[in-house]
DNA sequence: TTAAAAAATTTAACACTGTTAAGTAAATGA
DNA sequence: TCATTTACTTAACAGTGTTAAATTTTTTAA
């Protein structure tokens, strides 16, 4: 019966609609926002029926990272395609990963554990600047007594920062590493920085 | 009168037990499980007294997010204190960032707004892995023909993945660096990494 | 000591959240 | 046309942050 496709091709649709609704009130108002009747609300049913097609929120969220790390794999797919040389190829394929966060930026959060909103007052307190403020005058004074101009102790600071901060939010999330690999990919990313400053 | 400071000094008591009970909550059961009847029932209070010490939930964690960069800054401060060289100091430091995420794990997490639930079923998705595979094959090409051990490759993709995602991260929580200055990050450790992979 | 004023604390309520069970309307099959 | 299944909605529960009103306790003044 060809009445059945058509109903399982409508249902496949809403599925589909679910998440559509759901990445547009994210990305309107943040993660905050989506809420269960929010969804149903967008794709003019009530709230039950979606359980009909997500067993809860959290396998709609869960669908959605599915769905980055897909289109992630392809755009890194596509940025690798484009050289010949493994050199050139890491570098695009990185630039790629880069651009795809902030392109797909709610979905890279809800892939890779992301939160946006408690931090945006934490700028404006003067203690959130301590640690940066402590950093920085060594590396000032590692760099003695060729200090550079601001911007050179920004992109060393931001280099470190960057990658303790990454390896901690990998590890935070994901806690996949043993304890040996982390203090290995520590050490030898802070030597290598430190090296690189002295010259 | 004596009795005023006494209220005064208990005022500023509840205050801090406020603080303490939501800590305690938040290490029990995750960030997700604090709540301001939980927050009352902890300090034996009924939840709106809560408002008459913090406007809201949120300058609650606020005034965790305070308490954690004073912690983390003494704690910078300490491992500098205990070495000479700027170099020593520098890794000293780093090293004691790392030491205060996981110390410190919830403070941290409210920080720098790194989430810690939805992922860990998104482990178990096959599609999670695809871009760790993708990048893996061009750093075992670009090692060639000495390829090292799993546990040498894995480093090298973690450092890789660490700075980037770290970046990303700063950058969409705090958000507070110009385009060029990212670029010239990303660019610099993408190019020091992959020189150290060269030899 | 007692009455009035002030402070401290609780109860009740509102609007929201995710989720489930019961009820109702619509489509389908005989 | 009638019975059954499917589709969908309404109502409800337990929880959330938050506010206003009511109540209890404490302090002050006579």
């Amino acid at each position: 019966m060809a009445s059945k496709d058509r109903i399982l091709r409508l249902k496949e649709e809403t599925r589909c609609n679910i998440l559509d609704a759901s990445l547009k009130i994210v990305k309107e108002g943040g993660w905050d926002a989506l809420s269960m009747r929010k969804i149903a609300d967008e794709i003019e049913y009530t709230a039950p029926i979606i359980y009909e097609y997500y067993s809860n929120k959290g396998a709609i969220l869960l669908e959605l990272t599915r769905k980055g790390f897909l289109l992630l794999a392809k755009d890194l797919q596509a940025a690798k395609d484009k050289h010949r040389l493994p050199a050139k190829q890491l570098e695009a394929m990185w630039l790629a990963y880069w651009n795809f966060a902030f392109a797909e930026k709610e979905l890279y959060q809800v892939m890779y554990g992301v939160e946006t909103s408690c931090c945006e007052m934490a700028k404006k307190m003067p203690e959130s600047e301590m640690p940066m403020d402590l950093i920085w005058d060594v590396i000032v004074e590692l760099m003695l007594p060729h200090v550079g101009t601001e911007e050179e102790i920004c992109i060393k600071y931001y280099t470190f920062w960057s990658v303790i901060h990454g390896l901690i939010s990998i590890n935070m999330v994901n806690r996949g590493n043993t304890a040996e690999t982390n203090h290995e990919v520590l050490k030898t990313a802070i030597s290598g920085i430190i090296r690189s400053i002295k010259g």
